[in-house]
Formats: structure tokens, sequence, C-alpha cells
RNA sequence: GCCGGCGUAGCUCAGUGGUAGAGCAGUGGAUUCGUAAUCCACAGGUCGUGGGUUCAAUCCCCACCGCCGGCUCCA
């Protein structure tokens, strides 16, 4: 059998031996990115341990330590470590799964007790220990019956478990050292590749993710082939903790969450709600501008009306429980659209009218569970920046296109340029004509195209009721967050009866579309906060400009100041009082402000105004006219 | 909901079986100052809530509430 691996040349191999039987050869040929990780076959990754056979000559991608995959394959290792210091640590330890993750790796373990802070040093440690014994790994391959006998004379009950489900005859099994793990890799050769690691925290996991399992305990840690790497995750992570929104909403006054009003349940603090207000305004006018139709809905309504809609049925467990009144039953609302309905039930519509677009800031209210909340990310009341568009099958695809372009544009004006898209097609439970979904999902697909945006499939993700489309953005740490989200519906027209009178003067059923662009202003709110780090940029901070005095002297020349500030519509605030200027910058630079106004005598004589800036960066003495003249600049919102 | 951790002044945190402290913020006063913290004084807490143990609880135990991290990225 010859194999061809690319940098390094064709080789011949015995079908039944591991690839590492290579390594001397290899090792000869002076390849400029040093030995391979791991290998790529067919875009499956396959390690120096791997047996492979076949027919023909066979092409390995080698994969090197600074990719993606390299790292998979490291951390998987990682893992493994983790577990025999486990086991060598506390041998009654039960081992569950330790797969490598997008950060990292964990290890799911059970034993009769939690494991601390104490216990993660002490395994780091033994790990250590286990590096530099850089110990060899090997992998053999054996049938259910001798791995069932292996694990149950280790009392691996999760493992025997695993094993039973497994579809092949045959598995797989990992050993290094003493240690033995049921695994089907890629691995590392040995121990000592794994340079730099760290254990992260220990949680309380269900086996198999399912509550009715026991909860085993899972130890999270991540690795790297350079400590440069792992250091600068770490301040990665820093950063992340700089930036979390629950902090910076209460340093900077943004929101608040009080344990007296409610878990869930957000208050906007003035500098928060101003932020929201600039959004909100925005929001509508762009909305009215493109052809959208504001409207207003209660925030409770008669339950029945949940009903008709079925959210009864497949939403009660995120419902709040309903209210009596009179012997009739009202619900707090989870959801916009059937008030919707009602408005485009308040006639009878044409095809003429076609596409009606109705959009509403509408604060729905869930029940998610307490366990799950999170800041303004995860709450239990918030508003979505919702819209309903009614149209027909053929106007489907253009107006796909107009949403798409709409969302675009929203989210650039925030600076967010990369997107993950989601598209999520025909479930096996659905409503609707089977013709018309895939007519819709190519719609959607239509869409996507013409807006040149490349996108993913979800096969069988979408929901009973229609396909969906969704968005999520990337913000200046890297990170996604689902904010979009387009839905095409089936299902409430049928149940709403909604018609039309079509050009044939019959009754047709209109189609609906469901969208989210921001997704809710919490949510959206708590993300800009974390991608901005909390330095809003100018057109949307709360507080745009402070003016600050050198001495009491300067004060009538700094309100003067101010005040023509406030006339030409900037948001501006006076810190007048007798304290140093550096106490003052200190304060404003704090609460990130994008622009102190310094007046002192100096200012005063020459009837002129110094700047700082947000970065630091002093401009000295310049005229007002001429600031106001760059400042005007730099609210018009900028799309490019 | 479940598991672990946590809950002390507005904020960040120290502390102890004998009913509490610091820094910042706040208030009063002094200082009138040139680009990230001037000084002094004062005030501020039913130590999350409710029970229990104890002569005595903020501390130990239990329950509840809330917050933080996690709860299939599968051998």
């Amino acid at each position: 059998m010859k194999i061809y691996i690319k940098d390094f040349g064709e080789f011949s191999l015995d079908p039944e031996k591991p690839l590492k039987i290579l390594l001397p050869e290899l090792k000869k040929i002076k390849s400029e990115k040093g030995l391979p990780i791991a290998f790529k076959l067919n875009g499956e990754i396959i390690d120096w341990h791997t047996p492979i056979s076949a027919s023909e000559t066979i092409v390995l991608e080698p994969i090197y330590p600074d990719t993606k995959e390299a790292l998979e394959v490291l951390r998987h290792t990682a893992s493994h470590l983790l577990a025999q210091a486990v086991k060598e640590l506390f041998p009654e330890a039960k081992l569950g799964i330790g797969p490598a993750i997008e950060e990292g790796f964990y290890y799911d373990i059970y034993y009769e007790r939690p494991f601390t802070e104490e216990d993660l040093k002490s395994l780091e440690k033994k790990i250590k220990e286990l590096i530099k014994r850089n110990l060899p790994l090997e992998r053999r391959e054996l049938s259910k019956d001798e791995a069932k006998e292996l694990f149950s004379k280790l009392k691996e009950d999760f493992k025997l478990e695993l094993i039973e489900e497994l579809p092949d005859s045959k598995v797989s099994i990992y050993t290094q050292g003493e240690f033995i793990d049921l695994c089907k890799g890629p691995h590392l050769l040995s121990t000592g590749q794994v340079k730099a690691f760290k254990l992260l925290s220990v949680s309380g996991a269900y086996w198999r993710g399912n509550e009715k399992n026991p909860m085993l305990w899972r130890i999270y840690g991540t690795a790297f082939f350079k400590d440069e790497d792992l250091e600068s995750y770490l301040n990665w992570l820093e950063e992340v903790k700089k930036r979390d929104h629950r902090k910076l909403g209460k340093e900077l006054e943004l929101f608040a969450i009080e344990e007296d009003i409610g878990p869930g349940l957000v208050i906007w603090l003035p500098k928060g709600a101003l932020v929201r207000k600039i959004i909100e305004d925005l929001w509508k006018e762009e909305h009215l501008k493109r052809g959208y139709h504001l409207v207003y809905t209660p925030h409770i309504a008669l339950r029945d009306l949940w009903k008709t809609s079925g959210h009864l049925d497949y939403y009660s467990e995120n419902m709040f429980p309903p209210m009596e009144l009179e012997n009739r039953a009202y619900q707090l609302k989870p959801m916009n659209c059937p008030f919707h309905i009602y408005i485009y039930n308040q006639k009878r519509r044409s095809y003429r009218e076609f596409p009606i677009r109705l959009c509403e800031l509408g604060t729905v209210y869930r029940y998610e569970r307490s366990g799950v909340l999170h800041g303004l990310l995860r709450v239990r009341g918030f508003t979505q920046d919702d819209a309903h568009i009614y149209c027909r099958e053929d106007q489907l695809e253009e107006e796909l296109i107009q949403v798409l372009d709409l969302v675009i544009y929203f989210l650039t004006l925030f600076g967010f340029k990369e997107y993950q898209i989601f598209l999520s097609t025909r479930p096996e439970k659905f409503v609707g004509d089977p013709a018309i979904w895939d007519k819709a999902e190519e719609a959607l697909k239509q869409a996507l195209e013409a807006k040149g945006l490349s996108y993913e499939i979800d096969p069988g993700e979408g929901v009973f009721y229609g396909p969906k489309i969704d968005l999520k953005i990337k913000d200046v740490l890297g990170r996604f967050w689902q904010c979009s989200t387009i839905q095409v519906d089936f299902n409430l027209p049928e149940r709403f009866n909604l018609v039309y009178i079509g050009e044939d003067n019959q009754f047709h059923r209109p189609i609906m579309i469901h969208r989210a662009l921001l997704g809710s202003l919490e949510r959206f709110f708590g993300v800009l906060i974390e991608h901005y780090g909390g330095a809003f940029p100018f057109w949307l901070s709360p507080v745009q400009i402070k003016v600050m005095t050198l001495t009491d002297r300067n004060i009538p020349y700094a309100e003067k100041i101010f005040q023509e500030l406030i006339k030409a519509g900037f948001r501006v605030e006076k810190d007048f009082r007798p304290e140093k200027i550096n106490y003052k910058i200190r304060s404003a630079q704090l609460e990130k402000i994008p622009y102190m106004v310094i007046i002192g005598d100096k200012e005063e004589m020459s009837q002129t105004i110094s700047v700082r800036k947000r970065s630091g960066e002093v401009i000295q003495n310049i005229k007002l006219s001429d600031f106001m003249e760059t400042l005007q600049k730099e609210n018009q919102i900028q799309v490019s």
C-alpha cells in the first residue's frame, strides 16, 4: 500500500501497521514546518497511531502545530492527561467522557465528593509530572467483548455504557503509561508534546446532559503548544472579564437587575435608557423609511388568544402563569405575533396592499429557568425589535432580501461586520405543504445569495411552522452572539385564518415572516457593552462631552461653552467642582466619556477651549466652532 | 430545575462564637490647582431572609431568596 504525504513524499506502508512506523523516515526529511502533529484523510483527522488500509494510494495532508486541528488533537490528549492524573490521585473516580472543545477540553468524572480548587492544583502538578515522563501513547483495537471485560475490570461503569452503544464491532483504546481509556482518538505521539496547559474550573454536569442521569464533575482546562499562546489566552479571558456587561453596567450606571424587583427583570438607568433611546429612534426612523408601519400592542391578553395561536400547546413551559380577572384568564405575552395578526385582520386585505409590514418594539415576558438567567443576555422580560411581514408567495424572496439588507444596515452601524449565518430547513414534524416549504427554503437561499452572504445549512433544524435564518455576529473579542432571526411561518396564517382577496377575486392565504434584527434590546445592549468595552462611539455615548473648569474663576466662561454645546444638541455634562483638573479628568476617563472640554485662564483669554479625547489625545486652544464642526461630522452615522 | 461556590456600608473587599472594619463614592470644611486620584473631618451596616444550636450567632446547623460558574462542543 502506498501513501503520499504532502511535504514529505510517497511511502509504502503495511496496511495493518500504524503510521508511526514511518517516523524514522519522516524525521530524515527536513520539512520546514517540522514533524506533523497528525494528518487529514478525507477531511477526517488521523493520528500516528491509526492503521490505515486501502487498495489505492492514499493522500495525507499533514497537520502542523499552529492549526485548529492540531490544537484539537493536543487538547484531546490533554484531557487524557487530566483523566490519568485523576485516576492516580483519586483511584475511586470513574471516568465519563473527555473531549476537546472549542477553547480547551474537559473531562467528566464521577467522584464521591466535589473537586476543589486545591484538587485542581494537585492535579495540575500531577499532570506536569506525567508530561515530563513523556509517556508514549499507544492505540489498540479490541472486540466489544474484550473491551467490556477490560472496563468492567477497571470498574469504569460509564465506559461500559458507552461501549454498549457503539455501533461497530470493534472499539479502540488508547493507553499512556498505566492509563487506559476508551477513545477513538486522535492523539499525540507522547504526553511530552503537551507544552502549556491549565485547569480552569470545575462544575457539575449531568451524565450525557440528561437531568435524570447522575451528576458528574466536569473539570475544564485548556492547552496549547506554546506558553505564549496559553498566556495570551489567559489575557483574553481577563479582557472578557473586564468587559463583562454586568460589571460595566453597574460601573457606568447603565442598567440594574434588583433582587427586590425580580430575577431577570431589567431596570434601565438614565444613561442606559439614553443609549436605548438613540437606538430606538434610529430603528423607528429607518423602519418607517423602509415601508414598515409602527404599531403598539398590550403586554397582556386573554389567554384564549394563545390557545388559538398554539402557544399554549407548544410554548407554555416558557410562559408566565395566567392571571384571573372577572372570571377570565389573562396571559402575559411571550410573543407579539398574535397581536399583529389582529392588526392585519382589522379589515379585508387586498393583494394590492402587499407586502404589509408591521413593526413594534414589543416587550415580552418569558419564563426562563432560574439557573440560566445571565445579566442582560438571558432575562425574563425583554423588548424585541419585532416585525411581521405579510406577503404573497411571489414576493417572499424580495421581502427576504429587504430584511437582510436592513439587518446588515443596522449591524454595520454598530461595527459588526462578520457573521455566521445558518439556514434551518424542514424538520421531521412540520405543518404546511412540503412543496411550499421547499419554495420558502429556496427563497431564503436565493435571498442570502443575492446579498452575497455565505451561510451554512442546518438540515432539519427549522421550527415546525417554517424555515428560518439565524444570524450570529462576531464582536471585537471574536465571540459570536446570536441576535437576528428571520422565520417564515405557514402556521399562524392558517390558525387565525388569514386571507386576502387576490387578483382573481378569490380568497388566498398570505405568507407571514417573523423577524427580529437586533433580537432583544436588552440582549443587544449587553452585547454592545461588551463589544465596545463600555466606551460607546461618540454618536451612541450617553454623555458625549464633559466640560470642566480649572479654577472657579473660569466658571462663567465654561458655563457659556456648556450652554452652546447643549444648544447645538450634544449630550453634555459639566464638572465645575473645586477639584484639581487631574481628578476631574480621571473621573471623566473612568466614565468613558469621549470628549473632555477643559477651560482655564488660557482658554478664557484666547476665547478658545482645550479638548482631551478619551484616547488621551489633547488638542489645545481651538475655537469652539471648529470643535463643534468636527463633532457634527462624527455624530453623523457612517455606514460603510 | 440540578450541582458547586458566594451573599458584610452605594461600590470593591477585610474580619471574628462575645452584637463590625478599610479604600473609593457621599456630606461638611480647607485648597484655586494645566491633562488619570489635594488634605482634614463627618456620616453611613437589623453582616441576604427566616428558623435552630448556644449564656451569647454576622460567624456553627437547616430552610428559603438572590448572585456567580456549569449542566451532550459526545468514547
